[in-house]
RNA sequence: GCGCCUGUAGCUCAGAGGAUAGAGCAACGGACUUCUAAUCCGUAGGUCGCAGGUUCGAAUCCUGCCAGGCGUACCA
């Protein structure tokens, strides 16, 4: 099933094209969109006064043939031509109420899949080992798995790969501190809480010894010569990471499809960095290996340090080109904050060097910081991302309890992780995600207003009167219901019912949820004002389907779009 | 210095070159004998950082300036 504004905008197409004579450059400016004010109907052409420029005619004219040319189509109710050149469109209410009746029969609430045949690598979360997840982490981590998520839902093969940082230079520090101050007990009580300790006392003791930051560098030397002794350690610290990061991906419902960290792609660094010295992409400069971008305005990026160790740039190629080779990908996202715009202009300018053609797009988002300043392990004011999502499943408690102290207690704690877990991936999701997130808990954790539960509650009544709807009449599955869109608020919500595609696909075109979120608080208002206002369990029988058939659609599309963005729906709030 | 980003209501933020710039929060006033009031309705609140330019039309595009953030060769 076509978008409804693609499906619309296709005869103004053909009409320019075919009667006009004119070579269309770009489709994107003749797109109805969805009408400003309700006194215009329901969608606008904004088009003709642009195009009359182009043609040199008067914009009203043009305006006047196009309607003139599109009077007569099934979905057309009214047309008119309005100020200095708008068109605007009012539908069919009985074509609208088909296209209800064909939505709801679509499992996939006519959202087609253009991604079909294609597969997208989306790099995301990649925390570093040896240390707790803080909030620092929740962006890319929810981001990413919202654009996973979305791509999958539009056909595109998706492989989500947590590209962890387990191969730094921190484990020098790791390695000597935990020999000499580490506390077993402690690390199997809590390993990174353990470890991160033995990072900052061993890196605040090498600061005063040099001795000691000599002793981190050899054995980190060693390390990454495979020294037996060390290399048990490390895998020791980089399990129990991973074990404590499965442990909140678990609790966020979030899977990878595959954990490749930057160890893995150590064995192919020393080849690729002769490789691309041989093609002579790489030259020494100042006892390091750099590729020079200078014809991309870009400094050089550097593949090996003066002292011969290799940093995330190698690694970085080294991955993207295994990704290639292994999966072959459309598409590869990498999901991270803005600080590292640079190094992904600087990857993919060499990549386009090494002649690579695949897309790849660097996601990157605002950074997340206190009122006072950025977070820092040193000023200790990081919030672990576990007390991050303990404080929302509580706070969200507190609410549900407050509300709803009849509830069995199982449930509200249910109903808790489900709305304050869905309150802080929405509060993240529904900013446009290059604007930098200023952290406060009322704000991250906001249950009212614009929020997640806003969206759960909608949705909950919705399952609410369909609850009630089988008690009081026996309703079934309303099926062969004949729909009938009527009034203004139920035409505006069928429409917004039948925009759902359009959002979704420009969410995902731009890699911004936060046109989902913005489409599914539209729709729940939409539907809020017409559950207030227009009785549908109480209509007469009939009217009464009909109108049951929007209230299933809406609940639907919440609990499928929230899907998209990592949020569950509870069936009672 | 250079690069990228941000500046919109008291606060937090949306905003696909189009008509009178929107939402949430906060403030004020209303609506539960009726499908869940975590809801709905209403009022108030704005020289879209500043100045030019392009355009029939600019918060949106271009130039300059101001303020803030991030980055700027061997951390990731």
């Amino acid at each position: 099933m076509a978008s409804i504004i693609d499906l619309l905008s296709r005869p103004i197409l053909e009409i320019v094209e075919d009667h006009l004579g004119h070579a269309v450059a770009d489709p994107k400016n003749l797109r109805v969109s969805p009408a400003r004010n309700p006194k215009f109907g329901d969608y606008q052409f904004n088009g003709a006064m642009s195009l009359a420029k182009q043609l040199g005619r008067p914009p009203r004219e043009l305006a006047g043939e196009l309607a003139a040319r599109l009077e007569g189509l099934p979905w057309l109710e009214e047309i008119e031509v309005a100020g200095p050149g708008f068109v605007n469109l009012r539908l069919s209410g009985a074509w609208l109420s088909d296209r209800i009746g064909e939505v709801f029969q679509d499992e996939r609430l006519g959202v087609e899949r253009p991604g079909a045949g294609r597969s997208v690598v989306v790099d995301f979360s990649s925390p570093n080992v040896a240390k707790p997840m803080h909030i620092g982490h929740i962006r890319s981590t929810i981001l990413g798995f919202a654009l996973d998520r979305m791509h999958r839902f539009l056909g595109f093969e998706v492989i989500a790969d947590n590209h962890v940082g387990d191969w730094g230079t921190q484990f020098g520090i790791l390695l000597v501190g935990y020999r000499r101050f580490g506390n077993p007990d402690a690390f199997d009580e809590d390993p990174l809480e353990e470890l991160e300790r033995v990072y900052v006392e061993g890196y605040q003791r090498a600061q005063q010894d040099p001795a000691l930051m000599e002793e981190a560098r050899r054995e980190l030397v060693r390390l990454q010569q495979g020294d037996p002794e060390n290399r048990r350690l490390w895998e020791k610290f980089v399990k129990a990471s991973l074990r404590e990061f499965d442990k909140i991906y678990k609790r966020l419902g979030i899977a990878f499809d595959v954990t490749l960290g930057e160890s893995f792609y150590n064995d192919r660094l020393q080849a690729l960095v002769e490789e691309l010295e041989k093609k002579g992409l790489a030259s020494r400069s100042d006892g390091a290996l750099v590729v020079f971008l200078e014809e991309e305005g870009l400094p050089p990026f550097i593949i090996r340090k003066s002292d011969g160790g290799f940093n995330y740039a190698t690694t970085d190629i080294a991955a993207m080109l295994y990704r290639i080779e292994r999966w072959d990908p459309a598409k590869i996202l990498y999901v991270t904050d803005e600080g590292q715009q640079l190094h992904f202009r600087q990857l993919f300018a060499v990549a386009r060097r090494i002649g690579i053609q695949v897309e790849l797009e660097h996601i990157w988002f605002g950074i997340m910081r206190l009122p006072e300043g950025k977070f820092s392990t040193r000023d200790g004011n990081v919030i672990r991302l576990e007390t991050f999502l303990d404080e929302a499943e509580r706070r969200a408690y507190e609410v549900v309890h407050r509300l709803n102290p009849g509830l069995d207690d199982a449930l509200k704690r249910e109903i808790a992780r489900k709305v304050g877990l869905g309150a802080l991936r929405y509060a993240d999701m529904s900013q446009n995600r290059q604007s930098a997130i200023e952290f406060r808990w009322e704000k991250a954790l906001s249950l009212e207003g614009n929020s997640a539960p806003y969206l759960q509650y909608t949705y909950a009544r919705i399952q609410s009167v369909f609850r009630k709807y089988r008690e009081e009449f026996g309703g079934g599955d309303l099926q062969g219901t004949r729909v009938c869109v009527e009034g203004d608020l139920e035409r505006k919500l069928a429409r917004t019912i039948l925009e759902f595609p359009d959002y979704l696909y420009r969410a995902a075109a731009a890699y911004r949820p936060n046109h989902l979120t913005d489409y599914l608080f539209d729709l729940a208002s939409s539907y809020n004002r017409f559950y207030q206002n227009v009785p549908f369990l109480k209509a007469p029988e009939g009217t009464r389907e009909s109108r049951l058939v929007l209230c299933d659609l809406v609940g639907r599309i919440i609990r499928t779009g929230l899907d998209l963005l990592g949020i569950e729906v509870p069936e009672q709030m």
